[in-house]
RNA sequence: GCGCCCAUAGCUCAGCUGGAUAGAGCACCCGCCUUCUAAGCGGGCGGUCAGGGGUUCGAAUCCUCUUGGGCGUGCCA
């Protein structure tokens, strides 16, 4: 419909101009809005303001111009208000054929194909295996899965992908503090670093390794502080000069394969516990990309040698420098370490060079806002590596922070300090937590308030649109106690009974779906949805309150349970969108 | 210091790419269950859109400065 309007101001504007009461060189953005206020019409638009300064004439006197040559056998009347707007008032028949088309579409009702296929590439959560999602990548996961769900009903073709950070020193660190408690298992005397992990995961792995392999990893607690620095605690003791050691003794110790046996082993548990965790959370990935892969295939080195052909690397300091200032970072950044090691941000280029390798049309990087200073070197590395940097668009998640009983829960990732996502699922529910995560715009800080996604009251809005949905189905119960079947048909041949302004007001609300689900896509902004949702379930509470749907007429009645259900309908699908489930009681 | 983000009702937040009298929810006050689920509905209270300047028919929205917060600024990931 505003398509539709926005097509009647043009072909007005261009007869304006044929006759010559118009100069010929205005083309003003046509801008056709939905109405605040019911007042106003249906749709409304200010090209006439627009127009006034070239056209020489007042605002007004544009509208009038305009006025007589936009009526159509869609439009109810026009009219000119206020500083010269243009006020459409639909038909309540074009109004109503929205019900038509959900009863059509059914659960295809919003989705459009807007996207034509385009292939894009989600990637998010992207958590270190090191241990359990905890709250703080809930928000990302949320987010980002919303993201995905949203692209893909607006018609591209979307691939959830993780990247698994299974290489460097976290996952040394993981390994040896795994080695450590297998040790302890084995009665050999070792203290466990103060760096190390902490976590029940840790021993659970080593009980199995126990379990598997018996004592093929046992070696004496002397091989295994043999030249370890001592620990924090200790005189002169360094954390971080110990863990290295005791990595180094374990890959020494335990040769490459067993190593690898231990290392595996760990990161297994870990994401098998991730991938159970996020699919419960309604999440599910494509693609699990391991970021220790990307060395073993060469990408890495592929990627560096590249950029060492192109002029782009220098030696410094022992280290290999990327000069990304060359494409407008801040500063030149280190590729190759000193002691040999390649940075994050080696396999990253080659990450981000890989994934365009692969086909992606466009990639999305759903990362935490204290990464935001990342970007500019990845850009700066896609540009280097001859590939589009403009087809990367980091979305940036800000931090939640967990409020229960009005006191901030504090976390630290330190010694397993941390609620996990699990405990917050388990608490809240899923579905309160992924409508919280998403409730607010992703790059505002929010407060995640435990006791309002917990309780069981009006106070928690997701109950408030899950229970417009179940009271559909309440409502449909109850026809068939009172002895009635439904007609739809005969609902959708008398949509002309629907006279209430509620009704008026519940259609047009509808209507506003499959644009509200192309914006919310568009703008990578799933609160829109939470908002929409809202308003939709409102016009149906309120509805729901002045009129009663099961009447005695068979017309009227099947008219409005048409359209209750059509409302029903939408708010399922929208539900769907942000992963909360549509209950049918509650 | 430099860079990015943010500031709207008592609280938590919307405000679509510049539009008409700035909106919700919660909290608070007043009403509505012999009628389809009251996890609901109706009404009321509540604002110098952080502050100054600018752009124009029109600014919460765009530009600029100030103030006040958050984050980043590693041979960490």
């Amino acid at each position: 419909m505003k398509q539709h309007i926005a097509h009647r101001i043009q072909s007005a504007l261009q007869t304006l101009i044929e006759q010559g009461q118009l100069p010929e060189d205005i083309a003003p953005r046509i801008q056709v809005d939905r109405t605040k206020d019911k007042s106003h019409g249906d749709f409304a638009s200010n090209v006439a303001m627009m127009l006034a300064k070239p056209a020489g004439k007042a605002p007004r006197a544009v509208a009038e111009m305009l006025q007589p040559l936009l009526t159509d056998d869609q439009i109810e009347k026009i009219e000119i208000a206020g500083p010269g707007f243009i006020n459409f008032f639909v038909k309540a028949e074009e109004k109503f054929a929205v019900v038509n088309e959900v009863v059509e579409k059914g659960e295809d009702f919003g989705r459009s194909n807007a996207g034509q296929g385009a292939s894009v590439q989600v990637e998010f959560v992207s958590a270190n295996p090191t241990g359990p999602l905890h709250v703080g990548h809930g928000r990302g996961a949320a987010y980002g899965a919303c993201v995905a769900d949203l692209l893909e009903a607006v018609g591209y073709d979307v691939a959830r992908e993780y990247y698994v950070n299974d290489a460097g020193r976290q996952m040394d660190i993981l390994a040896t503090s795994v080695w450590m408690r297998y040790l302890d298992l084995c009665e050999v005397a070792v203290t466990f670093p103060k760096n190390g992990y902490q976590g029940d995961y840790i021993w659970t792995t080593s009980r199995e390794l126990l379990a598997e392999h018996g004592e093929q990893f046992k070696r004496s607690a002397d091989e295994v502080m043999a030249n370890v620095p001592a620990d924090e605690g200790e005189e002169g003791g360094d954390k971080e000069a110990h863990i290295d050691g005791l990595i180094e003794n374990a890959k020494a110790l335990l040769g490459e394969t067993d190593y690898r046996i231990i290392h595996k082993a760990v990161l297994d548990v870990i994401l098998t516990d991730i991938k159970e965790d996020l699919s419960e959370f309604g999440i599910d990935f494509q693609n699990w990309f391991s970021e220790r892969s990307l060395f073993e295939s060469g990408l890495v080195d592929a990627a560096i040698e590249k950029l060492q052909q192109k002029g782009l690397v220098y030696e410094k300091g022992g280290a290999l420098w990327f000069k990304s200032t060359d494409f407008g970072d801040e500063k030149d950044r280190v590729v190759v370490r000193d002691n040999g090691i390649k940075t994050y941000f080696a396999s990253d280029i080659a990450y981000h060079f890989n994934k365009l390798e692969r086909g992606f049309e466009k990639i999305i990087d759903v990362w935490g806002a204290d990464h935001h200073g990342y970007v500019p070197r990845v850009k700066a590395a896609m540009t280097a590596m001859d590939t589009n940097p403009d087809a990367l668009e980091v979305l940036l998640v800000q931090f939640a922070s967990l409020f229960r009983g009005g006191e901030k829960v504090a976390m630290s990732t330190r010694s397993g300090q941390f609620v996990t996502l699990r405990e917050l699922r388990e608490e809240v529910g899923t579905d309160a937590a992924r409508f919280f995560y998403v409730m607010r715009k992703s790059e505002q800080h929010m407060d995640f308030d435990l006791d309002l996604a917990k309780s069981q009251s009006n106070e928690n809005p997701v109950y408030y649109i899950q229970y417009a949905h179940a009271r559909v189905s309440a409502v449909m119960n109850q026809l068939v106690d009172k002895g009635f079947i439904y007609d739809e048909a005969m609902g959708l041949a008398n949509l002309e009974r629907l006279t209430e302004e509620h009704e008026d007001t519940l259609v047009t609300a509808m209507a506003k779906f499959p644009e509200t689900v192309n914006n919310a896509a568009m703008n990578h902004e799933p609160h829109l949805m939470v908002h929409y949702l809202r308003e939709l379930a409102h016009a149906l509470h309120s509805y729901y309150n002045a009129h009663a749907f099961i009447v005695d007429e068979a017309e009227l009645r099947n008219a409005r349970l048409v359209l209750v259900k059509a409302a029903q309908q939408t708010l399922k699908n929208g539900l769907k969108l942000l992963g909360v489930s549509a209950p049918d009681s509650m």
